[in-house]
DNA sequence: AGGCTGAGGTCGATGGCGTCCACGGACTGT
DNA sequence: ACAGTCCGTGGACGCCATCGACCTCAGCCT
């Protein structure tokens, strides 16, 4: 992991459908050589997926709410974070230092949908209970935060 | 947005650097036909980015943090959003239903940088106070959820 | 009914890109 | 000094992106 590398994140994370010869332009190296770094932080782990982001709304998903899930005492936590990991609503899962031991970002299309999946929360074994906060707007949603030293 | 283009954004959300060639393969069009969509599903704002998912550990930024924010009464809630954008480290921000009127989400190198940044959050104008969260671990973040019908 | 029009598709061509390979220079340890 | 390793470059070749021409069908107006 150099300065190259980093500006390769940077620049894949701004916009992972670049081609390599255009990366390669940026940061100074042959397309090739490009190419087997890229290759090389997909097999380490550094990258883990290139996705398209994708407005919510447009594909029916309108609504957005934050969960703490407070655990049963002497629940398994692994079972739980599998019960959890089986609901496609929940986009992301947080373990959390405090009295809620996981925090949910689940989206829904309908508050019809959401009032079903909080009560099918509630009913998982291990859940103690919920605490549901409903996001009225996003306003911005995993914004790269730059990484790479200012230029070469 | 009929079915092809909902397969469209779930192959692309589940990997954004495939070919234009292997999309028409997996939705069964060609591959022009499948640019012009895509292109269409950009400029309609239905796709917003294509971004490289990075473990953020391995670039120094290994402390997850949730904060929701109370504004002061009568604070400008606009004013308050600029200023959170102009910080990096704020990589979401939610406007949210209940007292705290932002949940941000933040990610940060150290615990200390953790504490400037909520020393600073505290200093800005209209915001009342912070209450901070710390991700022991993130299970998962913004797993695409399957939104086209079955399968042609 | 007939024909115009526009949307949205296929096909074919071409230039650029991805990707493989052979080669070369710098650093390192002996 | 030398050999090995790492990391890069340049060339070659086949696939892909992308453009333009054309086709087909549905809807609509006359």
């Amino acid at each position: 992991m150099d300065a190259i590398d980093l500006s390769l994140v940077d620049l894949l994370r701004g916009n992972a459908r670049l081609s390599y010869a255009e990366l390669a332009r940026q940061v100074g190296l042959s397309a090739p050589a490009v190419h087997e770094r890229v290759g090389k932080l997909e097999s380490g782990g550094v990258i883990r997926a290139y996705r398209a982001e994708v407005e919510p709304e447009t594909i029916g998903l309108g609504v957005t709410a934050l969960i703490g899930i407070v655990e049963d005492s002497g629940a398994d936590t692994d079972d739980v974070l599998e019960a959890f990991r089986a609901i496609p609503e929940i986009e992301s899962c947080y373990f959390m230092a405090g009295v809620e031991s996981f925090l949910l970002k689940a989206r829904v299309g309908t508050i019809a949908e959401l009032e079903q999946l909080i009560v099918r929360l509630n009913r998982t074994p291990g859940v103690n209970s919920t605490r549901t906060s409903i996001a009225l707007s996003t306003k911005w949603e995993n914004r790269p935060q730059a990484v790479a030293p200012p230029a070469a």
